[in-house]
DNA sequence: CACGTTTAGTGGTATATGCCACTAATTAAA
DNA sequence: TTTAATTAGTGGCATATACCACTAAACGTG
């Protein structure tokens, strides 16, 4: 016995989501790692890439994000060549984001790493199960905790 | 349709994780918002608690969480006074945390608020779900993905 | 059209977290 | 016991993420 020295007692439900980020987050990273990118990086990529052209308030949407979090987790990916972003023509509010060439080719890579690392984990813990898994971590994604107000 | 503006695709484990965990997150703060913590912190008062004055590797470890990541969350607690440090006088290499009288009351008053967040989310998801998830994020945190390597 | 409001981002500040290099203290080996 | 290896933390640097205050652009109304 040398890990668990502590007892766990996961009784928040916050706090093993948390764990289990941390747990996770270093997995995929560990497989990640020889592109160079976070798997939070080539998660970002790739939900530029599927949008068309995305705002930064419609990827900040899609990933729950805050507005000014996404704004400075781009910025290393806009330093390093792999995102640009430019204002929508038709309202100079909005900035759309799109991958560079590089980054493209970037994100093809991560990918392959990523569907090692995905597989590698499914493996483990079973397709059904992962499957469910993510399904209710979407679940929680999806709530809407609206704190009841005194709807004045 | 305001909200999911890009499809959300959510098919990679991680990144699933994390979304939830951002949402999550976000609504465990707001409820434990007037003590002052994050839940993060709420959190790790708790595990220093019911521990037996641990040392930082064995939070560390139950959490799993860098060791280093752990001294710098720790700071801020420290700086307020909620949490104290001291070596073990056995093994001058172990620093040992330990609440102070401050934090202890601190940490009440977070775990009301946590109470309130814990049971409003369960009321919302439904407790069987809340706790088969929970479930599931522990084997997640339980895994041992060895990168299986030349054992040279 | 001028003015107030709402919307989209930016920049600053603070916490959360990880990796790496380095130090101190212990332990194991020669 | 003198030295090599291991263990526990620290400090620096980088990314992840949030909230707040602020600016700019677009909208809506009188």
């Amino acid at each position: 016995m040398s890990k668990d020295a502590l007892p766990g007692l996961t009784l928040c439900n916050n706090a093993a989501l948390r764990r289990a980020a941390r747990k996770l987050g270093q997995f995929y990273d560990d497989v990640l790692a020889p592109s160079g990118l976070k798997a939070t990086q080539q998660g970002l990529l790739y939900q530029i890439h599927i949008g068309e052209e995305p705002a930064m308030g419609a990827i900040a949407a899609s990933l729950i994000m805050d507005l000014s979090a996404l704004g400075h987790t781009l910025k290393p990916l806009i330093r390093d060549g792999y995102v640009e972003t430019f204002a929508d023509p038709d309202d100079r509010r909005i900035r759309r984001v799109r991958l560079t060439p590089q980054g493209l080719v970037k994100l093809n890579e991560a990918m392959k790493l990523w569907h090692v690392a995905q597989q590698r984990l499914e493996d483990v813990v079973g397709k059904d199960k992962a499957e469910s898994l993510r399904a209710a971590l979407d679940d929680i994604a999806a709530l809407d905790f609206d704190l009841p107000p005194a709807t004045p």
